[in-house]
DNA sequence: GTCTATATATAGATAGAC
DNA sequence: GTCTATCTATATATAGAC
């Protein structure tokens, strides 16, 4: 297992990331080979394979991309003044990552190998951990943690939702907000 | 594109569907190679050839294992008095479904392949489709369809989250159930 | 219905020239 | 940093014997 990879990148590893975090949304990881990739950008696999040793490298640097997002909203949760505070800094923001890229950052959730890299890969997972504890903040009843569930996957899955997909981003973040506060509100209200 | 296949299948056919879709769900179509299915199977991919012309007609045929639940639950909704109760139908059969199979279900959400099936494969499209509108029961508000999006795609990934692993299939339904009832409630209360 | 054997294509990955 | 060429493994798929 690699680390994250620093940044800023190399212009082509960028470019590379992009490229393949794109692909691997669209087709999943394993349904994107580096021959795709290389394609894509117009390189041989060669190339590609001058800047990641392996595939997995690629895999685990793409999905730093959006966890790197996710990272900050963890810091930015961290400083909230108070535990409310925080479930919204963690509810907006991730209503307004998935929104933003309408299934390009849901892939994550999807992809069984992603599914797997998240239990096995220790960064990763203890940023999923930390979003999932603001958005519970202490409530560890069952029912809090269906809801905590419902939301995080909700949220991911329903922007890519056939049903939504004429509906402006700007609306859509306003509805999934007032739809995630009825939950929360649901729990105890 | 082949038909959905009839049942009763034969028993190495049944079998082959059986052993496919579980795969699926834990690696993905694209992450599932014949040899898989045959070495589950315990026979050579010849024997699996001999029984389906094509990995594709797998793909579909095991999807089908699924999609005729669903399919019954279309028709349970359709005899349904009011629109409410084929609401309430819909929603308790997904609930069950998900629940019952724990992410077995859900890799139909997530996987690409299937994702594109939904949007090509007429028989497929139709019954989402319809449950989308039992759900919706002709409310087409924006804030609606969020709403819808959010319960379908939330039911099915949120079951097979790691923060709800520890909860009883009971348990979960339950929770499951009223927190779709506060998502709906909310729409007009 | 299952087997061995094979055809063909493509996957991930490397060596070495420029 | 990119290329051509190649290695090895495995993918989908087929032919034909039992």
């Amino acid at each position: 297992m690699s680390q994250p990879p620093q940044i800023p990148q190399s212009a082509p590893k960028s470019r590379i990331l992009e490229v393949a975090l794109q692909l691997f949304s669209e087709h999943g990881v394993a349904g994107t080979s580096l021959q795709m990739i290389a394609d894509t950008i117009g390189v041989t696999k060669a190339a590609v394979y001058h800047q990641f040793k392996t595939k997995d490298e690629i895999v685990i640097g793409s999905t730093w991309l959006i966890f790197e997002k996710l990272l900050a909203t963890v810091e930015r949760g961290s400083t909230a003044p108070t535990a409310k505070a925080a479930r919204e800094v963690v509810v907006n923001d991730l209503i307004d990552l998935a929104v933003e890229s309408r299934g390009l950052a849901s892939f994550l959730q999807r992809d069984p190998i992603m599914l797997r890299y998240f239990e096995e890969h220790e960064p990763f997972r203890n940023i999923l951990a930390s979003l999932a504890q603001f958005l519970l903040g202490g409530d560890t009843r069952q029912k809090s943690r269906v809801a905590a569930a419902l939301i995080i996957t909700g949220i991911g899955s329903s922007v890519m939702h056939p049903i939504v997909s004429d509906i402006s981003d700007q609306a859509l973040r306003k509805h999934l907000r007032l739809l995630v506060q009825n939950v929360i509100d649901g729990l105890d209200g």
